[in-house]
DNA sequence: CGACACCTTGATATCTTTCAAGGATAGTGG
DNA sequence: CCACTATCCTTGAAAGATATCAAGGTGTCG
């Protein structure tokens, strides 16, 4: 918010991919059912939006004027208490879907945490969209029943983990979401969040974070090139190390 | 699951209510948007069960036969680490929906926490409804919708509340679902989980538990009679206590 | 009345936070 | 290009909150 560019809520557009065909996005997002005509209404009523990382996307309590999906980047949700103290609700990547239908208001501060690209709609012409078109709400349904069953998982890390088991849980998401790998076994990637971030989303201090990443360095875990590019050489012990029982695979 | 009554699925239906139309939930369950014919397709399909406090009513992991509404009583989801530790990660009140359309399987254990009735719906047939009966649908992306902002503020509550706060917001929480008022400013009501159970809601033991309810009761926040009945001569005060700014009023 | 499950309270241990300081990194302007 | 400054990150020591261990109390149901 204090950022030189607060006040740019549109950036250059000159990369925005025009056309949903070419969408990078297209095979996941809310929009992924939809059929020729039901895109091109959608298409009819889309706008491109970028913001810089810091930058404030939707405040807490201001009236929600659009929704969308994110393209590039990645958006914090989080909720704040009178006396500041902070919590991550949310953390959506590209394909995620942004604001509530069927609702006024936000709930929640929603952020860039990244340099990120949405493509949005003005939620009253949506709304109408979506009552409309079945193939859009039911996988608008399904997106949010599957953001309810990782909040879900989230109570259980904030509710029960130590702080090791957070933190590692919190690198195997950001590695199942982003993260590469050049041999087998190993996981590459990196850290969208600054340690802050990452306090907010875990429910712990700055200070624990980084004593937790230091501890994991320490004991082989991971490697660490700077603070935010990760190596895991054995993404199964990162696994381990996050206290849930070795779930969907995903070991490459 | 010790219980001498576990075997038991289905007890006495005497009191069930057959028609819909007599349903204490019938304005609130995800049926609430159905018209008549609607409803009469669900009807073909419904089925009564119900189940004592501490019956096991779908076991995680276990495949997912049916789906439906709570009608009376609190059914508890839990999720457990492998050594044991446990998360409570939805509570659900008459009129909620239990079970997750779309998924083979249940990602939690769900447990009756009273006695609990349900209307049920097997779950292939259910879908077929869902899918061909937009009301249907449309009620349940907005129940699924609310759950996730009540989980985003459970996450609020595990990731930064004090133990104080913790305990005071859950008995605002069974305030508001459950909650009678004789006074002004005043509200009474019964606890319908056991302290083991407020824990694993809170993600806190026991011991903390009790300690902060007696606190309460020794600051005059709360007045208790045996462990479960609860008044609370002043409910600002509670919901001072519970960290949040009084927001929804609900104050009587 | 007795047994068992559930709840409360106390003392101590442990984990995470808080307070404090220093180090690394990136952007800025001379 | 280099020094400067602000921000972010790391580490240490002490304090604080909650968990753990232990014992006793309460209520309920047979």
């Amino acid at each position: 918010m204090s950022k030189s560019l607060s006040l740019v809520t549109e950036m250059d557009h000159s990369d925005v991919p025009l056309r949903c065909a070419d969408c990078a996005i297209r095979e996941r997002a809310v929009c992924s059912y939809c059929t020729g005509s039901e895109l091109s209404q959608l298409d009819r009523i889309k706008s491109y939006r970028s913001y810089a990382a810091g930058q404030e996307i939707i405040g807490a309590g201001e009236p929600l004027e659009f929704v969308g999906s994110v393209v590039e980047g990645v958006v914090k949700l989080t909720k704040t208490l009178i006396d500041g103290r902070r919590q991550m609700v949310g953390l959506l990547f590209p394909s995620d879907f942004l604001g509530r239908a069927m609702r006024e208001k936000s709930e929640y501060d929603a952020v860039a945490a990244t340099e990120v690209l949405l493509c949005t709609f003005q939620r009253r012409p949506f709304e109408g969209v979506l009552t409309r078109t079945p193939s859009l709400e039911q996988r608008l349904l399904e997106m949010t029943l599957d953001e309810l069953d990782a909040a879900r998982e989230w109570l259980l890390l904030l509710g029960r983990k130590t702080a090791r088991e957070k933190v590692a849980s919190f690198l195997c998401i950001v590695a199942r979401r982003t993260g590469q790998s050049a041999e087998p076994g190993e996981m590459r990637f990196q850290i969208p969040l600054s340690r802050e971030d990452m306090a907010d989303y875990l429910g712990l201090t700055i200070e624990t974070v980084s004593r937790q990443i230091s501890s994991l360095k320490k004991e082989g875990v991971i490697e660490t090139e700077g603070a935010r590019s990760v190596r895991a050489p054995d993404f199964a012990a990162l696994l381990e190390a996050s206290g849930d029982d070795a779930e969907g695979g995903m070991i490459p």
